[in-house]
DNA sequence: ACTTGCAGTGCAACTAGTTGCATAGCTAGG
DNA sequence: CCTAGCTATGCAACTAGTTGCACTGCAAGT
């Protein structure tokens, strides 16, 4: 379970707010984890039981109080350990991929034109993490310790969606009906 | 959800027992979606509520009785309009990639002999699915139907690993402590 | 004035998936 | 002879994650 170590992940990186951290679960890390805010809220209790992080009541005028998170020795021991723990390859899961090998079962140019949404959405991520890149890492050759290290995650969120596209435009071509002549008013 | 779907396009190609279906979700499309048997008995049964699927009992001698499952015309009409349902792209999950991110508050070269083991295991993957090919489809450009599919499915694993492989070296090379002169007995 | 959206936390009820166990007879290897 | 592994199905108890709802109060747009 690496949602808990996403979260220790992350408030050791900074002391947050289950609010932020569920905000943040939609951006950077995002990529490789996801959670809803209620997710988070679950774990953050539970993870507070365990000792691993402590909250601090922070009172705001105008808008709700908070109760900002941080790591305490005992989480940085658990996230430590869990790093050195190996773990076992997982499992790709793609909806994706159960329809294309079930086309004939349903309409293949409707799959096409899901795989054509789909390769639009990768592409736009594509380019949002190539954006991200250029402005928050100009210079990777010079990057070191945790900066270097969100910087490699960032390159494994470009890699696989690279792979993907490049999936998708083989899937397209042999999918596709090829316009013909008829197609034309 | 798409286990049920994965489910109905298995026994759409040909009727099957729970024990089988287990077996290939160990396989070719598990390389997509995996479930372990006690999972695919549990749908199987919900399934079969449902009238998505029928059973027949088969006894056999030497070995345990056996219950094939086939699906039926409303499990084909559920598939196809599932197939035709708009999905949404599904996040990639990685315990990999958050101890990457989380590489400095663990020993980082511990982190990278991991990546390594990973990269071995998909290297070998990779591998296998490009034998697969080679066995399976010598002459892709004549594929058809269902067969075409199941080929492009294949393909979607196969640029798969290799982005992993890719993001993997950018990683061993990038966290590995390079190994200086003084490594040298 | 009214709606939408943000900041902020959380409960309740649900579905999906995992882990551990049980049972039973056959086959193959040490 | 004994152990391990395969075929075959399934229950029980658990953990993880999703969906829907609730409450407050401010700011900004129509």
């Amino acid at each position: 379970m690496a949602l808990e170590h996403a979260i220790l992940v992350s408030l050791a990186e900074r002391a947050s707010t289950g609010y932020d951290l569920a905000r943040r679960f939609d951006k950077s890390i995002g990529r490789f984890w996801t959670a809803t805010h209620q997710q988070v809220y679950k774990v953050l209790a539970r993870m507070e039981g365990n000792g691993w992080i402590s909250a601090t009541h922070v009172a705001q005028e105008g808008r709700p109080d908070k109760k900002v998170y941080d790591i305490t020795a005992l989480g940085r021991g658990e996230l430590a350990q869990w790093i050195a723990r190996p773990a076992e390859a997982e499992a790709a899961r793609s909806d994706l991929a159960v329809k294309i090998r079930g086309a004939s079962f349903g309409d293949p140019a409707a799959v096409a034109e899901e795989v054509r949404r789909h390769r639009a959405t990768h592409a736009d991520r594509l380019d949002f993490y190539l954006a991200n890149e250029k402005r928050e890492f100009p210079d990777p050759a010079a990057l070191t310790g945790h900066r270097l290290h969100q910087w490699l995650v960032l390159r494994g969120g470009i890699s696989l969606e690279r792979g993907m596209i490049d999936w998708f435009d083989e899937v397209i071509a042999a999918l596709a009906p090829r316009p013909t002549p008829e197609d034309r008013p």
